[in-house]
DNA sequence: CTGAAAGCGCTTACAG
DNA sequence: CTGAAAGCGCTTACAG
């Protein structure tokens, strides 16, 4: 590889005036800044980025670790991450873990390794001793979608409580008084704050007109457990009238399963999805569901650890929410009773 | 940050003795290297990333340039690529063009200003010259689904001309003998690389049995676009019993459009999506559709770059070629007088 | 087995 | 405006 020592025997200068044609154009007299751009042009220079990392002390590069980059709201996160460090002139090293805390311990070994200025990631549950180490190492870390439990950093969420709460209102305002809610393991903070969500709503309402839940709890959060699940409940028959969903693959499978048996949605049944994924909106019913802004979440989180590597000592840390939102389309419908009242009043 | 200087100082002993700690540590007496390791444990030590590639004259880190990493088969792809870089002790930097050239060849720059090792990319049309001027600056390359059109490159690709000709004969086979071809612009290497393919395998039928195909392009690949493009040819009637569709999200909505208009799925029309997308499985009708292997397609691009980095010179160029599978599902079966022909039979 | 020294490629005061 | 020199943090022969 060509070196900065190079450039300057071919164009006949110093080599601090090699390193001043790149650095600081506007100091050389314009002949010799010519003269030394057009060496560099030719050999097609490219300055060592390890010496100058060492000189400056930074390197501009950050580490993002998520569970798993499949799920389309990490990749668009992933998305909204790249563009803010694209503008910001830094780049991005993505690490998957496959929701292995194993894998994401060794891969903040091997950000570390690499001197990685700032770090965002969702982390696994209980691994906040090995984040605790990174930050001690001087590396910056921004949380995504989960709280800082105590650690010196910024974190971005969306309000799942609020996201919970939002799919319960929209049932009990069209009416549904009896409600499933298909959602996975309570392991998951998410599913968690989501259900903490839906309770407190539920607490608000007056105990005579409180809809009433049932609880349907998949291993896995996939279309066919969801699909098999609503197809158990129903042989019991049908004593619901809508279903909350922990996302929208559940709700889609869902809706597989009441097809199957001749139930229609909405007029018989009303469905709403979770995260609004892209098919959402094209399904054979196009599914109500909720929406989080997950690029925008992954923006938002790129610039906090970027303006924090470029100004540590004006920095404070912060925590950014961002709302979900109801998004309404075919799958959700008044009750046939609701649509009554509706009609009398 | 401390330095190794700093940890020589604190155990006693001089800054080559802690290197060799870190670098070969077989080589100290073990009293020596516990003291060393205690320290560097007790101050969080990390080697300086940029120090040690300046002196090793490499830093093991890849980029990997993907025109849209929302697209389920670039999300594949990208964990492909990181798992097989994770296992080398490589780093992957991920690079989002969002289908623009201008960005693609930013992100050249910057991955050329990082000094990254190598690159793997699936290139946007007509970048070659991009592309050559990062070989020329010393930057292994390797292409992913596309040639290497006469750049010293690897390259590794999923054999798209016989993907098409797969869903043809799969169609031919079930007795199909005129069918809609609904994909995208011939721009695009693939839908041109497949139609390619359903012509070759086309002319290898007698001309007396050989299916009538009638082409239907899309501006844009999407569910919403394929269910018009349907809705608007039903209008003129049904004169085609089957559909190969340039991905599953054209499927689905071809399948919604035909539901819409009571076409029974797969009694009346058989559809075929392409890309076996995680949802195909699951949907209403399970999708019969070309699976394409591209987790293996990054694993082995990654793969590839990196032997070429760790043996530049005993390295030569190669191309690997992944076949799709079909996956045989619900939406396709025999046309009716295929069926009666079977029964005769 | 340990320690002093050279050098990786660059940037930046500093003297001229 | 130009050029010689120091030093960023590390690794690795080399002498002891």
């Amino acid at each position: 590889m060509a070196s900065i020592r190079d450039v300057a025997k071919a164009a006949g200068v110093s080599l601090g005036t090699v390193s001043n044609a790149i650095n600081r154009p506007e100091i050389l007299a314009p002949r010799t800044l010519r003269k030394v751009q057009k060496v560099i042009e030719d050999m097609g220079f490219v300055p060592n980025a390890s010496a100058r990392n060492l000189r400056a002390g930074r390197n501009r590069v950050i580490g993002l670790v998520v569970p798993d980059i499949s799920n389309p709201f990490f990749t668009d996160l992933a998305r909204g991450v790249n563009n803010a460090a694209f503008a910001a002139k830094y780049v991005v090293i993505l690490c998957n873990t496959d929701e292995s805390s194993e894998k994401e311990s060794q891969y903040l070994d091997v950000l570390s390794a690499q001197n990685v200025e700032g770090i965002l990631i969702t982390p696994a549950r209980e691994t906040t001793r090995a984040l605790a180490s990174v930050t001690e190492k001087g590396i910056r870390l921004a949380l995504v979608d989960r709280p800082a439990l105590g650690l010196q950093a910024c974190s971005v969420a969306v309000n799942d409580s609020y996201g919970g709460s939002l799919a319960l209102t929209h049932l009990y305002d069209l009416g549904h008084r009896s409600i499933v809610l298909l959602t996975g393991s309570e392991d998951i903070p998410q599913v968690a704050d989501r259900n903490a969500g839906i309770r407190e709503t539920l607490n608000e309402i007056p105990a005579s007109d409180r809809p009433n839940i049932i609880e349907l709890r998949l291993d896995s959060m996939s279309a066919s457990n969801a699909y098999s699940a609503i197809m158990k409940k129903l042989e019991s028959g049908i004593d619901f009238t809508g279903v909350i969903c922990g996302n929208d693959l559940i709700a889609l499978g869902a809706i597989r399963a009441f097809r199957e048996k001749n139930i229609s949605v909405p007029e018989d049944v009303s469905v709403i999805g979770y995260d609004d994924i892209d098919f959402a909106g094209s399904a054979n019913v196009p599914l109500t569901s909720i929406s989080q802004p997950a690029y925008e979440l992954g923006y938002a989180a790129a610039e906090l650890i970027i303006s924090e590597c470029e100004n540590p000592e004006r920095h404070v840390h912060q925590r950014v929410e961002f709302q979900p939102r109801l998004i309404v389309r075919s799958s959700t419908a008044p009750t046939k009773s609701h649509r009554a009242t509706l009609k009398i009043s």
